[in-house]
DNA sequence: TTGAAAGCGCTAACAT
DNA sequence: ATGTTAGCGCTTTCAA
């Protein structure tokens, strides 16, 4: 018989002198610490009389047990953790999306290790190697490189946020084709004809498909495709914005309303505007991407396309966790709905059928 | 002698087929699991000869060994985790902190686990016991609320980021008074004497630091301290930053220029202003404090203190990784410097020498 | 300098 | 329904 059947000693820690461990929960009931541990998981509490499963309860919560996590790892190789690979946690896109997936993964008692590459390939290695070390139980990237095989090699499962590769991973993304229809039909149904757009880089999903996009709903309306009405980020900054657009008011496209890939690209057109004397929405028309937290709170107020982004994290954390469980991946990828949000950077294009500069 | 002297079957993997062990290692190499621990571990290296060191290195990573963290862990009673608690991480004040705490985690082979609490003292308690049944090594908390003791119960050390307590926690946080300091001589400067104060919450302790600098800094000025150049708002939030102005202008202070608790707050008052059909800066100087990002972008630009968010990030967590290797803090709180960025949301007050509403 | 043995705290297979 | 046994992978005395 175990050993602690007469017990008690002073305060209950008949062990050291660390922490509670289940041992001395067991010893106050007077039962074997694998009875204990099965009294107090969910999953095998039915293995146990009610009686006990009670007396245990209420003995590690008077003594202010609390489980090792870490032992619990060991045994079980479930570390209960996922890592989250981001680009940059200062980009406002990004914070909602972690409250989604922290909102999913809470209650399943899943921890996010939330790491940053950002946007930095040697980074995204060493951050990626520190989480494997950690034994994550399954990825969610948001990272933004197309084709990398950071996680493939016979790894825990990888759901992707916000982006897209071509091999079907499992991937939770944003309306991009609707979300551009609507912004579309909007600036038509202000009036314009020529519609400039400063695309994101093509090497990014987000990027690639919502330029897709721009082409396919202009050539559906009958719009004017002309190559001096599109230049392209080489990422999705405020800089590449403005230089973007300050390439396109070169070219002479002689557009009255300029897409941007995002929000921050559309603050960068703001700033080429200013610098050359446009005013928005008077000369120019801007329209960014993503409705990106104080999006409302610019110079003009950013008329954009939301997309819900506390959902998408929620649901990518949902994914992972059914794949973690070991439910093969369903409808792929998951496409949630976008909205435009219209404010003021947009208006119908002035009199005189065109800006001028 | 240890079982593996003659070894190598299939695939270096004598053991199981789960990833590399220690064991195999040791095994490839021909000598014991110890020895290939102390081998691979920079601080017992030296108990081994540099001949075995120097194969079971190499050994290591031809294999493809990773170290099983979890099971150095439940050794070593460390988990090299950090818990990271902030009130809202969709404030732009806490990505850069939280890239400081990384970059000066990551070094010391730490792991940050984030966690908001959404302002909530009951996800708060959740959050907490959640990191701690994950045996952080120590704490990080930028929370809001003062005299909490979520921590204080003889577990791992804590350090403050951004916040006070009154017990002398160890804590980081920036200049408040320098800040308030160089706001007031300004707008001083600029021609404004009465100076209005939308004060943060004052429970919290960045709140009543900067009030209290207000009230100090105006009084070392000769500037007057009429109630009714105060009002406090509930929280660090656009809206109470509304109401805060609401008030003040409906107290009829006759003020030319208003500082707000934090941007977020000097945002709220750019809306009662454009309600009221106020312009800033011409009719009402307005100032803010941390120079979050897109403070620059706001319409108007928004005059405000900087404060060196990511390198306050850094010295927290530096000063905790100090704490967590048992020694004593040192200086307490580091105060790190504040310095006033101006741009276009101040001017001097208007001819007719006072605002109309 | 290396090996042997023990054990961190927990859970799961097996036995009763 | 409960106890026994073993072991997750690692580090750390202790001995040789």
């Amino acid at each position: 018989m175990y050993d602690g059947a007469a017990m008690v000693r002073a305060a209950d820690r008949p062990s050291g002198n660390g922490p509670m461990t289940l041992r001395d929960v067991a010893r106050r009931v007077g039962i074997h610490p694998a009875t204990a541990s099965r009294a107090l998981n969910e999953s095998t509490r039915h293995l146990v009389s009610a009686a006990t499963a009670t007396r245990v309860t209420e003995a590690a919560r008077e003594m202010g047990y609390t489980p090792n996590s870490i032992a619990r790892s060991l045994k079980t190789s479930r570390s209960l953790t996922v890592g989250v690979i981001l680009p940059d946690l200062t980009n406002p896109l990004f914070p909602p999306m972690v409250r989604g997936i922290e909102d999913a993964l809470a209650p399943a008692g899943f921890t996010a290790l939330i790491a940053n590459t950002d946007n930095d390939q040697v980074r995204a290695r060493s951050v990626v190697q520190a989480l494997r070390l950690r034994q994550v139980d399954g990825w969610i990237s948001a990272v933004a490189t197309l084709h990398d095989h950071l996680f493939t090699d016979a790894g825990p499962p990888l759901v992707l946020l916000n982006r897209q590769d071509e091999e079907g991973t499992p991937a939770v993304v944003g309306d991009d084709r609707g979300g551009i229809e609507q912004t579309v039909d909007h600036l038509v149904e202000l009036g314009h004809r020529r519609i400039a757009y400063a695309a994101g880089p093509q090497a990014i999903s987000t990027g690639s498909a919502r330029y897709a996009a721009y082409v396919a709903v202009m050539t559906a309306r009958g719009l004017s495709l002309d190559p001096e009405l599109v230049r392209f980020g080489a990422s999705f900054s405020e800089r590449q914005g403005a230089r973007a657009l300050a390439e396109l008011l070169d070219a002479g496209g002689d557009f009255t309303a300029v897409m941007a890939g995002n929000d921050l690209m559309a603050l960068g057109c703001y700033e080429t505007l200013a610098e050359r004397g446009l005013r928005c929405p008077e000369d120019i028309s801007v329209v960014g991407f993503n409705d990106m937290h104080f999006a409302d709170k610019f110079a003009p107020p950013l008329t954009t396309v939301r997309i819900p982004h506390h959902e998408m994290g929620l649901r990518a954390a949902q994914q992972l966790l059914a794949q973690i469980e070991g439910a093969t991946s369903g409808v792929n990828p998951i496409v949630l709905p976008a909205q435009l949000v219209v404010r003021s950077s947009t208006a119908a294009p002035s009199r005189r059928g065109g800006r001028r500069h």
